[in-house]
DNA sequence: TACCTTATTGTTTTATTAACACTATGAAAG
DNA sequence: CTTTCATAGTGTTAATAAAACAATAAGGTA
């Protein structure tokens, strides 16, 4: 039941976010090939005829930074037939975050791209196609699941301080919440249980351990006090 | 820059609600061909080469029911390589509201759908596909726009009553709203002017009329009061 | 003139959010 | 062993927002 017609491409772009050095990185490719090449653009690639979107969002992940595993999530899907010079590609984008542990390794140069890099958000290159809109489009997205889910959580090791809690919060809203306010909150939702565990090796009075109760992405409008 | 493997074929869906009679209805067709042949579906068609989706989507709407100027959004993109079993299909699907007056028209049958028809939401036909499930998702979408944004004034005429849009908000919640917490609400959200007309020809005390400030879709957080 | 129907309005209570500063603990430095 | 340094931890009050709640007003109809 396919028509007789010209079908568009169907890609998949992965607005990958990480948190590096105390700040909000994204993943970007250097293009090695035209249109826009030598720009920095959002990585991506062809869906494959038997594979599931989201899986061709892994595997091209995958393919450019090595990591598994991540949090995935569909965001918009762009299909203006201009919106590429090489003929009609429908994207659907999604937005991935991984950690900082799992985000370390190397990044690996492939056929369509010379380089990959880590920008942090503030300071962004100019980008291919459409990419600045979509790239706009997923900090939105991430602020929002941030505000509204316990997205958070998956950046965080199984054992955390309350204090590095927070800071991912200020990382992604640029912004300093109040200690007490943030803390109350937290509690307040029921979303951890303290460990009997403290942490070791630090040259101060040494924090409590907590561990994370639900389900990552689950809707509970944690809303950053002090909004 | 095609490749040279098989691709998907891409088509929009349109999921299209509606106030009627006091509730909420979705416009759904029956198949008139295989698969699912005599099911009722979500009406939608193939995106053609040189139309954007969102023309796509406007194109199939209007085929279906005549109706044009409709508030049109994108909602998600399916793309389960088995979700169709006539082979690769990528669905993406809109959601789409239109007032009672531009949908009083009658609805046309056509080439794959011998009948097409308003239900309401909550007496719904077993659907084809995974039909249910995007419907589902419509609807979380529709109350979530209602709650935090004024897409529910594109539903009124020019010149509204207070009482007309709290029973949009009543249909759509399928819930009661206190009436002086409502309109407090609304009245402190600065959405709302009040013309110097009142609703003549009812058999009551005549109510005012107001007239809507905004931009449609604006982001408010209305929250219903009662939440 | 009474009655019916819907419109309109305000107060109190409760819950949530915002603002705000001091004490506690452990390691390191002197 | 005492002081210093850095971060952890905690509670109260004020302001704002939400929830609960019922009586009067206006016009048409009987």
């Amino acid at each position: 039941m396919k028509e007789e017609f010209p079908t568009p491409s169907v890609a998949v772009d992965i607005i990958t976010f990480s948190i590096k050095e105390n700040s909000l990185k994204v993943l970007l490719i250097k293009r090695g090939v035209e249109p826009f090449k030598d720009k920095w653009a959002i990585p991506g690639g062809f869906v494959r005829i038997k594979e599931s979107l989201e899986e061709a969002a892994k595997r091209e992940l995958e393919e450019e930074t090595g990591v598994k595993e991540v949090y995935l999530e569909q965001l918009y899907t762009f299909g203006e037939p201009s919106r590429d010079p090489r003929g009609r590609v429908i994207t659907v984008s999604y937005f991935a975050l991984i950690n900082d542990e799992k985000s370390e390794q190397e990044l690996k140069a492939t056929a369509d791209a010379s380089e990959a890099k880590w920008f942090s958000v503030k300071e962004l290159p100019e980008l291919a196609f459409d990419h600045a809109r979509i790239l706009k489009y997923a900090m939105k997205r991430l602020r929002w699941k941030f505000e509204y889910t316990t997205l958070a959580f998956s950046l965080l090791p199984k054992k955390f301080t309350l204090t590095q809690l927070q800071k991912l919060y200020e990382i992604v809203f640029d912004r300093k919440f109040d200690k007490r306010n943030f803390r109350k909150k937290i509690r307040s939702l029921d979303l951890i249980t303290p460990t009997k565990e403290i942490q070791k090796d630090v040259s101060n009075r040494p924090p409590k351990l907590y561990s994370f109760k639900k389900r990552i992405g689950e809707i509970v409008e944690i809303l950053p006090p002090n909004k």
